[in-house]
DNA sequence: AATATATATTGCACCGAGTGCAGAAATTTC
DNA sequence: GAAATTTCTGCACTCGGTGCAATATATATT
Protein backbone atom coordinates (compact mmCIF):
# COMPACT_ATOMS: atom_id res chain seq x y z
CA UNK A 1 0.00 0.00 0.00
CA UNK A 2 1.54 3.15 -1.10
CA UNK A 3 -0.88 5.47 -0.28
CA UNK A 4 -3.60 5.38 3.00
CA UNK A 5 -5.71 8.43 1.89
CA UNK A 6 -8.30 5.79 0.30
CA UNK A 7 -10.59 3.44 0.77
CA UNK A 8 -10.71 2.21 -3.10
CA UNK A 9 -8.04 0.93 -4.57
CA UNK A 10 -8.00 0.96 -8.47
CA UNK A 11 -10.06 -2.57 -8.56
CA UNK A 12 -13.00 -1.05 -7.22
CA UNK A 13 -12.40 2.51 -8.93
CA UNK A 14 -12.82 1.21 -12.33
CA UNK A 15 -15.75 -1.21 -11.11
CA UNK A 16 -17.60 1.53 -10.58
CA UNK A 17 -16.96 3.40 -13.74
CA UNK A 18 -17.45 0.32 -15.71
CA UNK A 19 -21.05 -0.11 -14.36
CA UNK A 20 -21.89 3.61 -14.64
CA UNK A 21 -20.91 3.21 -18.22
CA UNK A 22 -22.93 0.03 -18.60
CA UNK A 23 -25.90 2.21 -17.02
CA UNK A 24 -25.55 5.26 -19.64
CA UNK A 25 -25.16 3.00 -22.76
CA UNK A 26 -28.02 1.05 -22.13
CA UNK A 27 -30.31 4.67 -20.73
CA UNK A 28 -28.84 6.15 -24.31
CA UNK A 29 -29.64 3.37 -26.34
CA UNK A 30 -33.35 2.46 -24.71
CA UNK A 31 -34.05 5.92 -25.53
CA UNK A 32 -33.35 6.22 -29.00
CA UNK A 33 -34.06 3.03 -30.15
CA UNK A 34 -36.75 1.65 -27.25
CA UNK A 35 -35.75 -0.57 -24.71
CA UNK A 36 -36.76 -4.28 -26.81
CA UNK A 37 -35.06 -2.93 -30.03
CA UNK A 38 -31.32 -2.56 -28.28
CA UNK A 39 -29.77 -5.68 -27.79
CA UNK A 40 -26.64 -6.29 -25.39
CA UNK A 41 -24.70 -6.63 -27.91
CA UNK A 42 -25.10 -3.08 -28.82
CA UNK A 43 -25.39 -2.00 -25.36
CA UNK A 44 -21.64 -3.72 -24.72
CA UNK A 45 -20.17 -2.14 -27.29
CA UNK A 46 -21.45 1.04 -26.56
CA UNK A 47 -19.72 0.60 -22.93
CA UNK A 48 -16.49 -0.78 -24.76
CA UNK A 49 -17.02 -4.56 -23.11
CA UNK A 50 -17.85 -7.69 -24.21
CA UNK A 51 -20.96 -8.96 -24.00
CA UNK A 52 -19.68 -11.52 -21.63
CA UNK A 53 -18.26 -8.99 -19.68
CA UNK A 54 -21.92 -7.46 -19.26
CA UNK A 55 -23.26 -10.37 -16.95
CA UNK A 56 -20.29 -9.59 -14.50
CA UNK A 57 -22.62 -7.36 -14.08
CA UNK A 58 -25.58 -7.23 -14.31
CA UNK A 59 -27.86 -10.10 -14.25
CA UNK A 60 -30.04 -9.54 -17.27
CA UNK A 61 -30.97 -6.61 -19.41
CA UNK A 62 -33.90 -5.14 -17.52
CA UNK A 63 -32.10 -4.83 -14.42
CA UNK A 64 -30.26 -2.15 -15.57
CA UNK A 65 -33.98 0.11 -15.16
CA UNK A 66 -34.73 -2.18 -12.38
CA UNK A 67 -31.55 -0.63 -11.18
CA UNK A 68 -33.14 2.64 -11.18
CA UNK A 69 -35.39 2.73 -8.80
CA UNK A 70 -33.14 0.01 -6.39
CA UNK A 71 -33.06 1.55 -3.22
CA UNK A 72 -36.19 2.64 -2.29
CA UNK A 73 -36.89 -0.04 0.36
CA UNK A 74 -33.68 0.46 2.18
CA UNK A 75 -34.36 4.11 1.96
CA UNK A 76 -37.84 3.67 3.16
CA UNK A 77 -36.47 0.99 6.33
CA UNK A 78 -33.74 3.29 7.12
CA UNK A 79 -36.17 6.21 7.26
CA UNK A 80 -38.86 5.02 9.34
CA UNK A 81 -36.06 3.57 12.00
CA UNK A 82 -34.77 7.02 12.40
CA UNK A 83 -38.29 8.33 13.39
CA UNK A 84 -39.13 8.55 17.37
CA UNK A 85 -40.79 5.34 18.54
CA UNK A 86 -43.14 7.19 20.33
CA UNK A 87 -44.79 8.31 17.03
CA UNK A 88 -48.00 6.17 15.56
CA UNK A 89 -46.52 4.29 12.74
CA UNK A 90 -48.83 5.78 10.31
CA UNK A 91 -47.04 9.26 11.12
CA UNK A 92 -44.20 7.83 11.09
CA UNK A 93 -44.26 6.81 7.82
CA UNK A 94 -45.81 9.39 6.58
CA UNK A 95 -43.18 11.80 7.81
CA UNK A 96 -40.64 9.58 6.79
CA UNK A 97 -41.74 8.77 3.31
CA UNK A 98 -42.19 12.98 2.53
CA UNK A 99 -38.55 13.37 3.48
CA UNK A 100 -37.91 10.83 0.61
CA UNK A 101 -39.14 12.02 -2.32
CA UNK A 102 -37.90 15.45 -2.60
CA UNK A 103 -34.33 14.72 -4.11
CA UNK A 104 -35.53 12.82 -7.01
CA UNK A 105 -35.84 15.15 -10.57
CA UNK A 106 -39.76 15.26 -12.35
CA UNK A 107 -37.83 14.76 -15.51
CA UNK A 108 -35.28 12.24 -14.97
CA UNK A 109 -38.31 10.81 -13.24
CA UNK A 110 -40.60 10.37 -16.05
CA UNK A 111 -38.04 9.68 -18.37
CA UNK A 112 -37.39 6.16 -16.45
CA UNK A 113 -40.90 5.73 -16.30
CA UNK A 114 -41.51 6.02 -19.92
CA UNK A 115 -38.99 3.69 -20.38
CA UNK A 116 -40.09 1.16 -17.61
CA UNK A 117 -44.04 1.18 -19.32
CA UNK A 118 -42.79 0.23 -23.02
CA UNK A 119 -41.57 -3.37 -22.00
CA UNK A 120 -44.11 -5.92 -20.09
CA UNK A 121 -40.84 -7.87 -18.87
CA UNK A 122 -39.36 -4.85 -17.28
CA UNK A 123 -42.98 -3.45 -15.90
CA UNK A 124 -42.87 -6.97 -14.48
CA UNK A 125 -39.87 -6.93 -12.50
CA UNK A 126 -40.67 -3.73 -11.42
CA UNK A 127 -44.06 -4.77 -10.01
CA UNK A 128 -42.03 -7.57 -8.14
CA UNK A 129 -39.34 -5.09 -7.07
CA UNK A 130 -41.60 -3.26 -5.26
CA UNK A 131 -42.84 -6.37 -3.22
CA UNK A 132 -39.38 -7.17 -2.32
CA UNK A 133 -39.46 -3.15 -1.06
CA UNK A 134 -42.53 -3.63 1.12
CA UNK A 135 -41.09 -6.86 2.64
CA UNK A 136 -38.31 -4.82 3.84
CA UNK A 137 -40.46 -1.90 5.06
CA UNK A 138 -42.49 -4.74 7.11
CA UNK A 139 -39.39 -5.83 8.41
CA UNK A 140 -38.83 -2.91 9.66
CA UNK A 141 -41.70 -1.21 10.85
CA UNK A 142 -42.03 -5.00 13.16
CA UNK A 143 -38.55 -4.14 14.60
CA UNK A 144 -38.93 -0.79 15.16
CA UNK A 145 -42.78 -1.24 17.03
CA UNK A 146 -42.48 -4.77 18.28
CA UNK A 147 -45.86 -3.89 20.03
CA UNK A 148 -48.24 -3.08 16.72
CA UNK A 149 -50.20 -5.85 15.56
CA UNK A 150 -48.46 -7.69 12.76
CA UNK A 151 -51.66 -7.60 10.40
CA UNK A 152 -51.46 -4.37 10.47
CA UNK A 153 -48.27 -3.60 9.60
CA UNK A 154 -48.29 -5.66 7.28
CA UNK A 155 -51.16 -3.48 5.52
CA UNK A 156 -49.01 -0.85 6.27
CA UNK A 157 -45.93 -1.63 4.14
CA UNK A 158 -48.47 -2.41 1.69
CA UNK A 159 -50.11 0.67 1.77
CA UNK A 160 -46.60 2.42 2.14
CA UNK A 161 -45.47 0.77 -1.66
CA UNK A 162 -48.91 1.12 -3.25
CA UNK A 163 -48.84 5.00 -2.07
CA UNK A 164 -45.41 5.28 -4.02
CA UNK A 165 -46.69 3.05 -7.02
CA UNK A 166 -49.73 5.01 -7.32
CA UNK A 167 -48.39 8.56 -6.99
CA UNK A 168 -45.79 7.42 -9.58
CA UNK A 169 -48.38 6.20 -11.57
CA UNK A 170 -49.89 9.88 -11.34
CA UNK A 171 -47.35 11.84 -11.36
CA UNK A 172 -46.63 10.27 -14.77
CA UNK A 173 -50.24 10.29 -16.11
CA UNK A 174 -50.23 14.03 -15.19
CA UNK A 175 -46.30 14.61 -16.30
CA UNK A 176 -45.34 15.97 -13.76
CA UNK A 177 -48.28 18.82 -12.98
CA UNK A 178 -48.40 17.96 -9.53
CA UNK A 179 -45.56 17.42 -6.94
CA UNK A 180 -44.69 13.69 -6.19
CA UNK A 181 -45.15 15.03 -2.58
CA UNK A 182 -48.44 16.66 -2.61
CA UNK A 183 -49.71 13.21 -4.26
CA UNK A 184 -48.55 11.28 -1.53
CA UNK A 185 -49.95 13.67 0.86
CA UNK A 186 -53.36 13.14 -0.85
CA UNK A 187 -52.86 9.70 -0.46
CA UNK A 188 -52.27 9.48 2.87
CA UNK A 189 -55.62 11.66 3.46
CA UNK A 190 -57.51 9.22 1.02
CA UNK A 191 -56.82 6.51 3.95
CA UNK A 192 -57.98 8.74 6.80
CA UNK A 193 -61.21 9.39 4.67
CA UNK A 194 -61.17 5.29 3.50
CA UNK A 195 -62.20 4.34 7.17
CA UNK A 196 -63.99 7.34 8.30
CA UNK A 197 -67.25 6.79 7.17
CA UNK A 198 -69.20 3.97 8.67
CA UNK B 1 -75.63 -26.33 -39.62
CA UNK B 2 -76.05 -29.84 -39.04
CA UNK B 3 -78.13 -30.12 -35.61
CA UNK B 4 -78.78 -26.61 -33.90
CA UNK B 5 -78.42 -27.72 -30.21
CA UNK B 6 -74.74 -26.78 -28.72
CA UNK B 7 -73.58 -23.48 -30.08
CA UNK B 8 -70.28 -25.44 -30.07
CA UNK B 9 -68.34 -26.47 -33.69
CA UNK B 10 -65.66 -28.81 -33.50
CA UNK B 11 -63.29 -26.28 -34.01
CA UNK B 12 -63.84 -24.94 -30.09
CA UNK B 13 -64.11 -27.97 -28.64
CA UNK B 14 -60.59 -29.42 -30.29
CA UNK B 15 -59.14 -25.77 -29.50
CA UNK B 16 -60.65 -25.99 -25.72
CA UNK B 17 -59.58 -29.64 -25.30
CA UNK B 18 -55.94 -29.10 -26.39
CA UNK B 19 -55.31 -25.55 -24.26
CA UNK B 20 -56.51 -28.08 -21.28
CA UNK B 21 -54.11 -30.64 -22.23
CA UNK B 22 -51.03 -27.85 -22.80
CA UNK B 23 -51.82 -26.90 -19.14
CA UNK B 24 -52.35 -30.53 -18.14
CA UNK B 25 -48.94 -31.04 -19.11
CA UNK B 26 -47.39 -27.83 -18.14
CA UNK B 27 -48.87 -28.37 -14.51
CA UNK B 28 -47.47 -32.09 -14.70
CA UNK B 29 -44.24 -31.33 -15.45
CA UNK B 30 -43.44 -28.33 -13.60
CA UNK B 31 -44.23 -30.31 -10.62
CA UNK B 32 -41.88 -33.32 -11.04
CA UNK B 33 -39.09 -31.30 -13.07
CA UNK B 34 -39.70 -28.00 -11.86
CA UNK B 35 -40.25 -24.72 -13.80
CA UNK B 36 -36.91 -23.85 -15.21
CA UNK B 37 -35.93 -27.03 -16.47
CA UNK B 38 -39.05 -28.25 -18.00
CA UNK B 39 -38.83 -26.97 -21.80
CA UNK B 40 -41.16 -26.12 -24.30
CA UNK B 41 -40.32 -29.43 -26.15
CA UNK B 42 -40.93 -31.03 -23.38
CA UNK B 43 -44.31 -29.60 -22.66
CA UNK B 44 -45.49 -29.69 -26.72
CA UNK B 45 -44.24 -33.08 -26.43
CA UNK B 46 -46.31 -34.25 -23.29
CA UNK B 47 -49.19 -32.07 -25.04
CA UNK B 48 -49.01 -34.21 -28.47
CA UNK B 49 -48.45 -30.82 -30.24
CA UNK B 50 -45.58 -28.89 -32.19
CA UNK B 51 -43.73 -26.72 -30.25
CA UNK B 52 -44.56 -23.89 -32.77
CA UNK B 53 -48.45 -24.46 -31.85
CA UNK B 54 -47.85 -23.92 -28.27
CA UNK B 55 -47.43 -20.27 -29.22
CA UNK B 56 -51.05 -20.24 -30.65
CA UNK B 57 -52.53 -21.13 -27.31
CA UNK B 58 -50.24 -18.97 -24.84
CA UNK B 59 -47.65 -16.40 -25.56
CA UNK B 60 -45.29 -17.65 -23.30
CA UNK B 61 -44.02 -20.46 -21.08
CA UNK B 62 -44.85 -18.47 -17.99
CA UNK B 63 -48.62 -17.50 -19.41
CA UNK B 64 -49.37 -21.71 -18.72
CA UNK B 65 -48.99 -20.73 -14.82
CA UNK B 66 -50.25 -17.19 -15.13
CA UNK B 67 -53.48 -18.46 -16.47
CA UNK B 68 -54.28 -20.04 -13.29
CA UNK B 69 -54.96 -17.01 -11.38
CA UNK B 70 -56.45 -15.14 -14.51
CA UNK B 71 -59.60 -13.85 -13.87
CA UNK B 72 -59.49 -12.32 -10.24
CA UNK B 73 -60.05 -8.83 -11.86
CA UNK B 74 -62.79 -9.69 -13.66
CA UNK B 75 -64.82 -11.74 -11.05
CA UNK B 76 -63.87 -8.93 -8.63
CA UNK B 77 -64.99 -6.18 -10.38
CA UNK B 78 -68.09 -8.19 -11.20
CA UNK B 79 -68.58 -8.92 -7.65
CA UNK B 80 -68.61 -5.36 -7.01
CA UNK B 81 -71.24 -4.61 -9.51
CA UNK B 82 -73.82 -6.51 -8.04
CA UNK B 83 -73.09 -5.46 -4.72
CA UNK B 84 -76.03 -2.35 -3.48
CA UNK B 85 -75.48 0.76 -5.07
CA UNK B 86 -76.32 2.43 -0.84
CA UNK B 87 -73.74 0.26 0.60
CA UNK B 88 -70.27 1.90 1.11
CA UNK B 89 -67.53 0.66 -1.22
CA UNK B 90 -65.64 -0.61 1.72
CA UNK B 91 -68.45 -2.64 3.09
CA UNK B 92 -69.81 -3.88 -0.24
CA UNK B 93 -65.88 -4.85 -1.31
CA UNK B 94 -65.76 -6.69 1.86
CA UNK B 95 -68.79 -8.71 1.02
CA UNK B 96 -67.38 -9.28 -2.58
CA UNK B 97 -64.38 -10.58 -1.33
CA UNK B 98 -65.39 -13.23 0.76
CA UNK B 99 -68.38 -14.31 -1.58
CA UNK B 100 -65.24 -15.01 -4.16
CA UNK B 101 -62.91 -16.74 -2.10
CA UNK B 102 -65.21 -20.37 -1.36
CA UNK B 103 -64.89 -22.44 -4.17
CA UNK B 104 -60.90 -22.40 -4.11
CA UNK B 105 -59.36 -26.11 -3.02
CA UNK B 106 -56.66 -25.09 -0.22
CA UNK B 107 -54.10 -27.89 -1.95
CA UNK B 108 -54.68 -26.45 -5.69
CA UNK B 109 -53.86 -23.21 -4.16
CA UNK B 110 -50.70 -24.08 -2.11
CA UNK B 111 -49.38 -26.10 -5.03
CA UNK B 112 -50.29 -23.30 -7.39
CA UNK B 113 -48.59 -20.80 -4.93
CA UNK B 114 -45.63 -23.15 -4.87
CA UNK B 115 -44.59 -23.27 -8.46
CA UNK B 116 -45.24 -19.50 -8.64
CA UNK B 117 -42.54 -18.86 -5.69
CA UNK B 118 -40.05 -21.51 -8.11
CA UNK B 119 -39.42 -19.18 -10.76
CA UNK B 120 -38.42 -15.31 -10.51
CA UNK B 121 -40.24 -14.30 -13.75
CA UNK B 122 -43.31 -16.39 -13.11
CA UNK B 123 -43.17 -14.24 -9.62
CA UNK B 124 -42.84 -11.18 -11.58
CA UNK B 125 -45.52 -11.73 -13.90
CA UNK B 126 -47.75 -12.69 -10.88
CA UNK B 127 -47.45 -9.35 -9.69
CA UNK B 128 -47.71 -7.63 -12.78
CA UNK B 129 -51.08 -9.20 -13.29
CA UNK B 130 -52.38 -8.07 -9.73
CA UNK B 131 -51.60 -4.50 -11.37
CA UNK B 132 -53.65 -5.30 -13.90
CA UNK B 133 -56.25 -6.83 -11.31
CA UNK B 134 -55.96 -3.41 -9.40
CA UNK B 135 -56.88 -1.20 -12.19
CA UNK B 136 -59.43 -3.29 -13.48
CA UNK B 137 -61.25 -3.14 -9.41
CA UNK B 138 -60.78 0.41 -9.53
CA UNK B 139 -62.63 0.89 -12.93
CA UNK B 140 -65.51 -0.62 -11.56
CA UNK B 141 -65.38 0.93 -8.22
CA UNK B 142 -65.27 4.03 -10.18
CA UNK B 143 -68.01 3.30 -12.73
CA UNK B 144 -70.38 2.12 -9.25
CA UNK B 145 -69.62 4.77 -6.94
CA UNK B 146 -69.02 7.75 -9.39
CA UNK B 147 -69.12 10.26 -6.56
CA UNK B 148 -67.04 8.79 -4.18
CA UNK B 149 -63.51 10.77 -4.73
CA UNK B 150 -61.34 8.90 -7.16
CA UNK B 151 -57.68 8.88 -4.72
CA UNK B 152 -59.79 6.87 -2.17
CA UNK B 153 -61.50 4.37 -5.02
CA UNK B 154 -57.41 4.14 -5.97
CA UNK B 155 -56.30 3.49 -2.45
CA UNK B 156 -59.33 1.22 -2.23
CA UNK B 157 -58.70 -1.07 -5.25
CA UNK B 158 -55.28 -1.32 -4.23
CA UNK B 159 -56.05 -2.43 -0.83
CA UNK B 160 -58.31 -5.11 -2.31
CA UNK B 161 -55.99 -6.35 -4.65
CA UNK B 162 -53.13 -6.13 -1.19
CA UNK B 163 -55.58 -8.05 0.66
CA UNK B 164 -55.59 -10.98 -1.50
CA UNK B 165 -52.07 -10.95 -2.06
CA UNK B 166 -51.04 -10.86 1.88
CA UNK B 167 -54.10 -13.36 2.44
CA UNK B 168 -52.77 -15.95 0.20
CA UNK B 169 -48.92 -15.28 0.95
CA UNK B 170 -50.22 -16.02 4.72
CA UNK B 171 -51.98 -18.58 3.75
CA UNK B 172 -49.40 -20.27 2.12
CA UNK B 173 -46.78 -19.33 4.99
CA UNK B 174 -48.97 -21.21 7.23
CA UNK B 175 -49.85 -23.89 4.72
CA UNK B 176 -53.38 -23.37 4.70
CA UNK B 177 -53.85 -23.77 8.40
CA UNK B 178 -56.09 -20.68 8.42
CA UNK B 179 -58.91 -20.40 5.54
CA UNK B 180 -58.56 -17.70 3.05
CA UNK B 181 -61.65 -16.28 4.25
CA UNK B 182 -60.52 -15.80 7.82
CA UNK B 183 -57.20 -14.11 6.72
CA UNK B 184 -59.73 -11.71 4.64
CA UNK B 185 -61.02 -10.37 7.64
CA UNK B 186 -58.15 -9.66 9.56
CA UNK B 187 -57.09 -7.50 6.77
CA UNK B 188 -60.51 -5.66 6.66
CA UNK B 189 -60.23 -5.37 10.81
CA UNK B 190 -56.66 -4.47 10.49
CA UNK B 191 -57.42 -1.80 8.21
CA UNK B 192 -60.38 -0.82 10.21
CA UNK B 193 -57.87 -0.21 13.48
CA UNK B 194 -54.81 1.17 11.32
CA UNK B 195 -56.26 4.86 11.37
CA UNK B 196 -58.52 4.11 13.71
CA UNK B 197 -55.29 5.58 16.74
CA UNK B 198 -54.29 9.24 16.04
C1' DA C 1 -71.07 -34.19 -52.75
C1' DA C 2 -67.72 -31.27 -54.54
C1' DT C 3 -65.61 -27.00 -54.13
C1' DA C 4 -64.19 -22.75 -52.11
C1' DT C 5 -62.85 -20.32 -48.02
C1' DA C 6 -61.29 -19.74 -43.48
C1' DT C 7 -58.67 -21.31 -39.72
C1' DA C 8 -55.30 -24.49 -37.26
C1' DT C 9 -51.05 -27.01 -37.32
C1' DT C 10 -46.51 -27.70 -38.49
C1' DG C 11 -41.59 -27.30 -39.92
C1' DC C 12 -37.87 -24.37 -40.77
C1' DA C 13 -34.80 -20.82 -40.33
C1' DC C 14 -33.68 -17.27 -37.48
C1' DC C 15 -32.75 -13.90 -33.44
C1' DG C 16 -31.51 -12.57 -28.88
C1' DA C 17 -31.00 -13.49 -23.86
C1' DG C 18 -28.51 -16.01 -20.71
C1' DT C 19 -24.91 -19.78 -18.97
C1' DG C 20 -20.63 -22.68 -18.40
C1' DC C 21 -16.04 -23.00 -19.20
C1' DA C 22 -11.35 -22.11 -19.75
C1' DG C 23 -7.75 -19.10 -20.98
C1' DA C 24 -5.83 -14.32 -21.16
C1' DA C 25 -5.27 -9.87 -18.93
C1' DA C 26 -5.07 -6.91 -15.10
C1' DT C 27 -4.72 -6.04 -10.07
C1' DT C 28 -3.24 -7.01 -5.56
C1' DT C 29 -0.16 -9.31 -2.32
C1' DC C 30 4.26 -10.84 -0.82
C1' DG D 1 9.51 -9.10 -9.80
C1' DA D 2 6.82 -13.56 -8.82
C1' DA D 3 2.65 -15.57 -7.03
C1' DA D 4 -2.05 -15.41 -6.04
C1' DT D 5 -6.66 -13.28 -7.10
C1' DT D 6 -9.85 -11.25 -9.52
C1' DT D 7 -11.67 -9.55 -13.87
C1' DC D 8 -12.38 -9.78 -18.82
C1' DT D 9 -13.11 -12.20 -22.94
C1' DG D 10 -14.29 -15.56 -26.63
C1' DC D 11 -16.57 -19.72 -27.72
C1' DA D 12 -19.92 -22.99 -27.89
C1' DC D 13 -24.34 -24.07 -26.37
C1' DT D 14 -29.35 -24.06 -24.61
C1' DC D 15 -33.71 -22.23 -24.66
C1' DG D 16 -37.59 -19.01 -25.36
C1' DG D 17 -39.83 -16.63 -28.83
C1' DT D 18 -41.06 -14.86 -33.89
C1' DG D 19 -41.90 -14.69 -39.03
C1' DC D 20 -43.09 -17.18 -42.88
C1' DA D 21 -44.92 -20.32 -45.99
C1' DA D 22 -46.87 -24.84 -46.71
C1' DT D 23 -50.02 -28.34 -45.30
C1' DA D 24 -54.11 -30.14 -43.01
C1' DT D 25 -58.57 -29.64 -41.10
C1' DA D 26 -63.06 -27.49 -40.39
C1' DT D 27 -66.82 -24.61 -42.16
C1' DA D 28 -69.64 -22.36 -45.74
C1' DT D 29 -71.55 -22.39 -50.50
C1' DT D 30 -73.68 -24.20 -54.60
Amino acid sequence: MTTMGDEEGVREKKRRETRQRIVDAGLKLFGTNGYEATTLDAIAAEAAISRRTFFHYFKSKDEILISMQAGLGEQLSAALRAQPIDRRPLAALRAAMLGLVAPYSPESLLAIDRLMRSSETVQARKQASYIRDEAMVFTALREHWPDEPEPQMRLLASFAIATVRLSLDTFSREEGRRSLGTLLEESFDALEQLTRQT
